[in-house]
RNA sequence: GCGCCGGUAGCUCAAUUGGAUAGAGCUUCUGACUUCGGAUCAGAUGGUUGCAGGUUCGAGUCCUGCCCGGCGCACCA
């Protein structure tokens, strides 16, 4: 793309008048404002900072040594020192053609493909899954699309919750009140009435609660009944995850639930303990601060009335079980020595980030000498009204199925009244199309890292920044597509003329930066903000500029560009994991 | 108490290595329709970026202190 190609010559100019400079800091960027020009690069007044030179005599001087004029205009220097940059529509004309007739859409492949595993979702056995998993999954399966889009290899892995305490009560409850036919109507509500009613009758009975203990070792120990029973309960419960995300069109390469890691765990405790990175403490095993960081930085110390004191990791309980700790510590073991991954990525709420600070220190103690970057993608909360997390009207959680049923449903009531000469199987086809894309949207649009209140009307708003809007937006291009008939041709000859059509071309040309910045700091929201942008500069050029109205070529280059804007609309939803339809 | 995160227009949010005059939507008000889909668009109103300092050519962004809110901090995951 043609802001890389001005990168790379100002790079080279760069290295012609200060050899030593790190060429990694030297980036051309869009403007912020067009009057400066189509592109900027501010790079050299901190390079001249940092040598104590003149900014605009050295943006001068690199000046001297760049050669862009096959792309842009006169090259300015403005401001403190800033290189402004205005592209040629010459340049622009040939770039969309280019595209037009087949390129890849606006980005680039990474030049080097890296291996990236990517740990998102991760639902528990025998409850429904509900409003907490959408996030994590959302946003992995977003990253891993757009990863791999960009050429990188993904390895998705959905880290199901199998194992564990629960299964006691579960096991004990199973036994004792299993309704055969209401597990065969609704497998997941029986085991959660199970479980509540188990649990509930544990709270005021310590035999019961013994019973439910005894069960859990003797799965723990391989008692074969015991195995059967699990063993169907996962069973039954990767029927609904397969359900929900077919739905979610979210699709995973490997599913190695906790229990897959079992056989590894005493390995993992004696190794940490042969080397000294683990110890016995109040008859737990726990890492501690081997001092190597600063306090401050250092996750296994905190500080308590004025003083650093330990903050220790558990890595097994004082009564010999395994927790979570253990299990995530063998799982990035096995990912690493699996996969040799250049990084691994953890999509998970933000509560949870000093347990990957401390499991992240942990394993590079483990393995000093890995190369993998660890990485630790968080999100906030997802709050109802008032500020207070999400809940129905009970105070329950609210299910991931019936959250998907009233978006569908919603969406439904709106197509019915704004379209009602679409048949139903058309109006239900577009309801689940764009109840599914509003609720994505709204957990992606935001910035993943500050908490988001749910609101229906708003993600299925057709005004604003909403996927319904986007989806519109590609509606009408298509439409028009149909007006026109066969008669397109696919690789006509661009001509930008007015305003908005270069204004559009510019925006086009954008995507693959932003694709770039999404992956590299794991926030969609970077690429939802763009295709509204994209959707806006569209709606100006489609209010100003006649496409089938307009004489032969200006008719088959508007239709070029209307054709462009729509497969990226398309793309960029795509890679958030939402559809589009032709007609809505 | 300590740590992490947040505090930006009345509301919900954005702001691409520190970069130029902090931007959208909603709301309110004013306009545009014999429409390539009005499920739209144009314009107006609206700001001491929580407070106070500091760093520098330049700070919403970095540093220090304080205020407010959310979350976390030894055997749940």
């Amino acid at each position: 793309m043609l802001h890389q190609f001005i990168e790379r010559a100002v790079q080279q100019a760069v290295a012609k008048v200060l050899p030593d400079a790190d060429m990694s800091s030297v980036l051309v960027r869009p403007c912020p404002d067009p009057k400066f020009g189509d592109y900027q690069t501010n790079a050299l007044m901190s390079l001249a900072k940092e040598r104590k030179l003149n900014p605009c005599q050295l943006a001068a001087d690199v000046l001297t040594q760049l050669n862009v004029s096959e792309w842009c205009e006169k090259v300015e220097i403005a401001g403190a020192g800033f290189l402004n940059f205005r592209l040629k529509v010459s340049a622009l004309e040939q770039t969309l053609a280019a595209v037009a007739r087949g390129g890849h859409l606006f980005f680039e492949k990474a030049a080097e493909p890296r291996t990236i595993v990517i740990d998102f979702s991760s639902p528990n056995v025998a409850k429904p899954m509900h409003v907490g998993h959408i996030r994590s999954t959302v946003l992995g399966d977003c990253l891993a699309r757009t990863l791999r889009l960009l050429g990188h290899r993904v390895v998705t892995d959905n880290h199901i919750g199998d194992w564990g305490t629960q299964f006691g009560k579960l096991l004990l409850g199973w036994k004792g009140q299993l309704d055969r036919a209401a597990l065969a109507a609704d497998p997941i509500g029986e085991m959660e009435r199970l479980y509540k009613s188990t649990n509930a009758a544990c709270e005021t009975d310590a035999d019961l609660l013994e019973r439910a203990r005894q069960e859990l070792v003797k799965l723990q120990n391989g008692d074969a009944e015991n195995l059967v029973i699990w063993r169907e309960m996962i069973e039954l419960s990767q029927h609904q995850f397969d359900t929900l995300y077919g739905r979610l069109g979210v699709e995973f390469d490997f599913t190695l639930g906790e229990s897959f890691y079992n056989p590894r765990l005493k390995q993992v405790v004696a190794e940490l303990r042969e080397r000294g990175i683990a110890r016995e403490s109040e008859g737990a095993i726990c890492v501690f601060s081997d001092g190597s960081l600063p306090p401050k930085e250092d996750p296994f110390l905190k500080q308590q009335d004025g003083q650093w004191t330990p903050n220790p990791c558990l890595i097994q309980k004082s009564d010999g079980a395994a927790n979570y700790a253990t299990t995530d510590l063998a799982t990035l073991a096995y990912r690493f020595e699996t996969w040799q991954p250049a990084e691994i990525v953890y999509v998970t709420d933000g509560r949870q980030q000093l347990h990957f600070r401390q499991l992240f220190a942990i394993f590079r103690r483990w393995h000093p000498d890995a190369k993998v970057k660890l990485s630790h993608v968080w999100f906030g909360s997802i709050l109802g009204e008032n500020n207070t997390p999400f809940k129905t009207r009970s105070g329950e959680t609210v299910k991931l199925a019936e959250l998907l049923d009233e978006a569908e449903s919603r969406a439904l009531a709106i197509v019915s009244e704004k379209n009602p000469n679409l048949s139903e199987t058309e109006r239900r086809e577009i309801a689940r199309v764009i109840g599914l894309g509003a609720i994505k949207y709204a957990d992606l649009s935001p910035n993943r890292q500050s908490d988001y209140v749910f609101s229906w009307d708003k993600m299925l708003s057709f005004a604003g920044n909403t996927a319904p809007y986007l989806q519109y937006a590609y509606a009408r291009i298509r439409s028009i597509f149909r007006k026109a008939g066969a008669g397109m041709s696919p690789a006509a000859e661009i001509r930008l003329i007015a305003t908005e059509e270069i204004t559009l071309a510019k925006k086009l040309l954008h995507f693959g930066l932003v694709l770039e910045a999404v992956t590299e700091d794991y926030r969609p929201n970077y690429l939802c903000n763009y295709l509204y942008e994209l959707a806006g500069v569209f709606t100006g050029f489609y209010e100003a500029c006649p496409v089938l109205k307009a004489a032969d070529a200006e008719r088959a280059s508007r239709l070029a560009l209307c054709d462009l804007t729509s497969r990226v609309l398309q793309q960029g939803l795509a890679l958030l994991g939402i559809e589009t339809v032709e007609q809505m």
